[in-house]
Formats: structure tokens, C-alpha cells, sequence
DNA sequence: GCCGGAATTGACGTGAAAGGTGAGATTCTC
DNA sequence: GAGAATCTCACCTTTCACGTCAATTCCGGC
């Protein structure tokens, strides 16, 4: 039990350089609770350990799959409550489902950009003018019904 | 050819109204050079085409798909050079299929972060603790090869 | 022909996000 | 003991998409 006391620990700068990032941003994360070194050194310097590391590169898996800083604040803090609380861990569980919930509503959105797009790429073949709306191709557009073009123009 | 001269023309508390957006956003927009007024009263006001409601709803959609002003704007500048040039318009078409596979890529992302989240959810039940990543569970960690923490721990 | 509500330009503010940039002091490493 | 590397404050920055005065002018109805 006393060979984690002295476990290999990193310096800001290692652990900035290894991970891409400056050290700013690594006390930038300690500022928001998001990365707490393990120790402090007799004169004050950031002790990083190996747990940590991994808590870094969490933090950018996370950010890279678009959520915020503050999410993922929000999801650190719940792990480390949880620390093996079954009531806590079901809430995670729940949080995970929440934003897996909206993850997939981000799809679906995307979705109907992909389509839409689609749809605008295959009408340059048809259309004049990209603006041109209440027109020709009028008849072909799905969007007819929920435009406030016409209704616009219907007067309201 | 006359008829077009004195066509139904909004102004612009009238147009936000029908958008439900302010006249400030309106005119916002015409300082992005996103929508010119068709016209100016003697007054100097300005003075809205159906043509120019047009250009708004298509601001609201791709705003809708999570596009930034500024990328709307490229869009409208290539499609305001087209005016049925054909070469242009093929340019346009590019454009669209770049935003296309642009798009495409953020859904891949987005299936593997959903991909990942259900993992992650699914791990909730074998795992003690969401950061004790090299550990007992890492044998089952698909990520063990492209993990810059062991690295990090290799020493590099 | 006058009054109140709508528009005009211009300039500055905002608020969240994610850090950047010194300054000045201390500490670590060779 | 010199030159990196870190430390803590504390303000600065950039981007986005507008909001908010302010002072002025215009338009439309009675």
C-alpha cells in the first residue's frame, strides 16, 4: 500500500506537452474542477499522477465529441461522488442516457440537413435561382406547406 | 415587365415581426451583407422584396442546421454570383457536396460518440470506477492501442 | 399640420466559452 | 548559482449573435 505513495507523478509542463495543450489550459480545468493534481510539491508545484493523466485525456475524448467544459464538469463531478454508490452510479447511468438521448436527436437533426442538402444539390439542376422560391419549382417543394414565405405574402 | 416594379414591399418592423426576430438581427444581418434591402424609401428606410422574406427563411434554416452566419454567407455570396452561370453554378454544387461530406463526417463522429456512450453505459455495470482506466477492465478496452496514457507511462 | 410610433445611423455593451498574456516572485535542476 | 520551469493574480482576447442606448428623422392617420 505504500508503493502508491511514491508512484511516477509529472510536472505541469510533461503532462501539458504530452497531452497537446499549454499549461494554462491544464489550470484553466484545475480552476473549473475539472483536473486537481494529486499532490503538490514541497514548494508548491503541481504533482500530476498517472490517474490524472487519464482524467486529461477524458476531458478531450469528451470535448472532442462536443460537449462543453461545463458537461463535462457536470459528469466528472457525478463520478466522483459516485465512488462505487449505487445510487449515484444509476444517476450517471441516467445522465449518460440523457445525453446519449440527445446525441441522437443531434442525428437525426443532422439527418435532415444531409437530406435537405441533398435535396438542394439535386434541385440545382432544375432550378434558376437559388431564390427564386415561390416559383416554377414551387409545385415540387416539400417544404410547401410549412412556409412563411407564403404565408407572408398570403398576408397576416 | 412594369408589374414588377411596384410589387408588395415590407418593411422592416413587419418583416422581423413575420420572422419573429428584432429589426436590429434584420439589420444585422445587412452588416454581414447577408440581406441587402431590396430597395430604400425616399426616407432612406428600407424597403423588403418577397424576394428578401425569401432570404431570410433560408437564414433561419441553415441557422436551424447549426451553420454559422458567417458560413450562410459564403453560401449566399457563391449563389448571388451564379445568376445562372454555369460555371459558377457547378461551383455551387461543390460547394454544397463539400458541406455535404463535411456534414457526413460530423455524423460519423456522431455515431461513434454514441457508439462510445452506449459502451460507457454499458461498462457502468462492470466497472468500479470510471477513472481507474488501466486496471482490471483495460484488457477489454477497445481504445488500449491508440491510448496516449500508456504511452505517457511508457515514457516518451 | 401635427403628433406618436416606426426607422435611421452609430457606437458601445453583453455574455458565454476557452483560454492568452504579462508581471513579479519563487522553485527546481544541472 | 544560473537559467528553466512554476507559482499566483489579475486583466486581456476573440468569436458569435445580437442588445441597448442616443440623437435624429420619417411616415401615416386624424
Amino acid at each position: 500500500m505504500d508503493s502508491e505513495t511514491e508512484a511516477t507523478t509529472y510536472r505541469i509542463g510533461e503532462l501539458a506537452a504530452a497531452f497537446g495543450v499549454t499549461c494554462r489550459t491544464v489550470r484553466y480545468y484545475e480552476e473549473l474542477g475539472l483536473l486537481e493534481p494529486a499532490e503538490r510539491g514541497e514548494g508548491g508545484h503541481r504533482r500530476y499522477s498517472a490517474r490524472n493523466a487519464i482524467h486529461l485525456k477524458r476531458i478531450q475524448q469528451l470535448k472532442d465529441y462536443g460537449l462543453a467544459l461545463a458537461d463535462i464538469k457536470e459528469l466528472f463531478d457525478l463520478a466522483r461522488e459516485d465512488r462505487s454508490g449505487e445510487r449515484v452510479r444509476r444517476k450517471l447511468a441516467e445522465k449518460y442516457r440523457e445525453k446519449l438521448e440527445e446525441a441522437l436527436r443531434r442525428r437525426r437533426a443532422l439527418e435532415d440537413y444531409i437530406g435537405d442538402l441533398t435535396w438542394h444539390l439535386d434541385q440545382l439542376e432544375r432550378v434558376q435561382d437559388f431564390f427564386q422560391c415561390p416559383g416554377a419549382s414551387c409545385l415540387a417543394c416539400p417544404y410547401a406547406e410549412k412556409c412563411d414565405v407564403r404565408l407572408l405574402a398570403a398576408g397576416a
